[in-house]
DNA sequence: TCAAAGCAAGTGTGATCACAAATCAAAAAT
DNA sequence: ATTTTTGATTTGTGATCACACTTGCTTTGA
């Protein structure tokens, strides 16, 4: 009996492929929707239609009718009464409401990183910050959204160390829902001259190299503030005039 | 021109009448299905397939397979690769992680209800707790169904005075994820002889009636922490069994 | 001129069908 | 007797259709 021979050879050839997996359309509608969410390829207040977006995903209603329904109960999208959706408004207590959130969770997620990350991780996030600044000095055009994808491969590297499987769904599911905020912010502020984000990613690594939970749950809350600190003037100046 | 009068016909009519509403199928799907998790009516690593939910509730494949998908999302149900679904195992890790979540966001939840509660809201809880102890002492059956509905309207009812949109969602999806785990607890206790839930609630509410967010966030993670310690000691004495 | 009624295009929801993949059981081969 | 293969059944996924509701515009009436 060739049993052992037959079975090594099996584990010699899975060694070398990588599995294929199995994507639904469902699922990439739904990534792909995640993505413009997170990105803030969508601002607040737009109205979203089934029909539109399978035309513009190029699939059928299907796939894109469960994909919205997802977002829906993450509060990634809002359900309005008529039943059509639309993405969140922008309120004040909005983003207070997810400043204290962010902080909170991924504060904790942060100070649960900074004791479990090993020398070898803490280099990957250090070496990523390097690449960042000759990304940024090679290219003096700002790339808004190489940016931002950037700063999220940052956060959720560091997230991933957490080593908690509900912490983490939570991060994303306040993303997505800061997301469409965000941009805005985001926006203003490259045209307000760009303040030094590279600083405030370079206190969090420095806290977490030492292993200091609290330094590095207190940059971290420096850094998610300030895009929400900076929308808050915006609209509270903006709520005072005459619209 | 008897528009004047029109209008207020209108409104004497408006006033008597109740609104509706337009429930869908797929809503009362997705609400019946949250209950049963919620209660603990299905089991961890119970097997859920959509056409047997179809055929239990009476409607066709639709809205099951898209309140299905919804409660994958939230983490209250799980995908495997099969792309088969079933409600998420009981592991330890998985345990503590739950129970870390929970009491940093229920404990902030009840902390900012500590500073908000109205006199009028924190007398309507007493109230709650004392119709509780009226029917515990009437019937000395245990309803255990009952009793955890009660305990979630406990603890909700609190929760909704955090005055965070963001929070209180993130709450029940932890429930959710907790439902599973927490009946399986809740029957061990009931076999262990009870212990006084109710003296935990009256803590809760003390410190809520003094307005102090530390004592309420502590009574509070005492409370939750309960049934969790249990079940962690429980499964802990299983693994080392030979099963 | 303006408000109300009526009509048409658009939209979400649910049901049904077709298809591919997975599962399970019986039969065949070693 | 154990393993492999084969075939039947079940299951999830996506497409399409029918229906009801909404919305916006046109037409009609005062």
């Amino acid at each position: 009996m060739q049993k052992a021979a037959i079975e090594k050879n099996n584990e010699t050839i899975a060694a070398q492929l990588t599995p294929v997996g199995r994507e639904t359309v469902q699922d990439r509608v739904y990534s792909e929707l995640r993505r413009a969410l997170i990105g803030g390829l969508f601002e607040p207040n737009q109205m979203l239609t089934i029909r539109g977006l399978a035309d513009a995903l190029v699939t059928s209603t299907m796939p894109v009718r469960e994909a919205l329904g997802r977002l829906i109960t993450e509060k990634a999208l809002e359900a309005l009464p008529n039943r059509s959706v639309r993405v969140p408004p922008i309120t004040l207590e909005r983003i207070d409401d997810l400043l204290r959130a962010r902080s909170l969770i991924e504060g904790e997620a942060i100070a649960l990183a900074a004791t479990r990350m090993s020398p070898r991780q803490i280099a990957s996030i250090e070496a990523m910050l390097g690449e960042w600044d000759e990304m940024r000095a090679l290219k003096h055009k700002k790339d808004i959204d190489r940016e931002a994808t950037l700063n999220q491969s940052f956060h959720f590297e560091i997230y991933r160390c957490c080593g908690s499987a509900v912490l983490i769904p939570m991060i994303e599911s306040l993303w997505l829902q800061s997301g469409p905020c965000i941009r805005v912010a985001i926006y203003a502020f490259s045209e307000a001259g760009e303040v030094d984000t590279a600083h405030y990613h370079r206190s969090i690594v420095a806290a977490l190299a030492k292993q200091d939970a609290q330094a590095a749950r207190e940059a971290l809350v420096a850094d998610i503030s300030r895009p929400f600190a900076f929308l808050r003037d915006k609209l509270q100046s903006a709520g005072k005039d005459p619209t």
